[in-house]
DNA sequence: GCAATGTGCAATTCAAAGGTTGCACATCGA
DNA sequence: TCGATGTGCAACCTTTGAATTGCACATTGC
């Protein structure tokens, strides 16, 4: 790894379709770009550069076999993105439902923020 | 809900780091795409735009409030991407590791792809 | 040795996305 | 009532990114 890859980058790369069709693939086998480029409507050259991104943001690994270069899609790192997600989400809901007490008893000095006069 | 939204589209909505500010500010609590614009380095139209396309793919939620429109972040939309993405995660980590028990043990006819017996 | 196959790199094309400005219109508040 | 504030819509500019074509170079296998 060369950098963690932040998150919206990450989330860049997942979103194109023909990357999704590549990673589909790759999950179910590893397979080189041409073999990839045989199955689908887009030129090699095309995939390459989709591998490249993929690469870089750490969903996609390559290993030199022979004449051909054999690429396999990370699960552990879509893993590792789910639970970042998971967890943002879960703040999110948390302040959210923190706002709404708050909001249905607007009377009740004790529960106000540092519950200090402001 | 009108449509499920595919997931490249939910990916490409989180794939842009202005729409990650957005959402980490909303994240804090509901905001108008106004009060947004005073603290961020963007004008207004152009957060209007990026709320929308947040909106379509369910990671806000927007209510009329007077004179103004607040906004806010879907903790629950995110949970419910990142278990997709954790789902597709261990699939392509079973099937890998199903590929690498096959290659360690290529002599061993009883195991064999087609070999039905448990 | 030589054709076939697999890669890498560069130049180019084209559409989409992010951003801006400008304007019209509704609403809140003093 | 009138000014300040908040929205929506539309036209426009610029950059990014997906895809293509073309060419040179390495490797495999007969």
């Amino acid at each position: 790894m060369t950098a963690p890859a932040p998150l919206p980058t990450v989330c860049a790369a997942l979103g194109d379709p023909t990357r999704w069709e590549i990673l589909t693939r790759l999950g179910e086998g590893p397979m080189s770009a041409s073999a990839l480029a045989k199955v689908m409507p887009v030129s090699r050259q095309a995939i390459g550069k989709h591998l490249e991104v993929l690469r870089e943001v750490g969903l996609v690994e390559s290993e030199q076999r022979g004449r051909e270069v054999v690429h396999v899609a990370v699960g552990a790192r879509l893993g590792a993105l789910a639970r970042e997600l998971d967890r943002i989400g879960r703040s999110w809901e948390t302040r959210l439902l923190r706002l709404k007490e708050l909001a249905e008893r607007p009377a009740d000095p004790e529960t106000a923020e540092g519950s200090a006069d402001r």
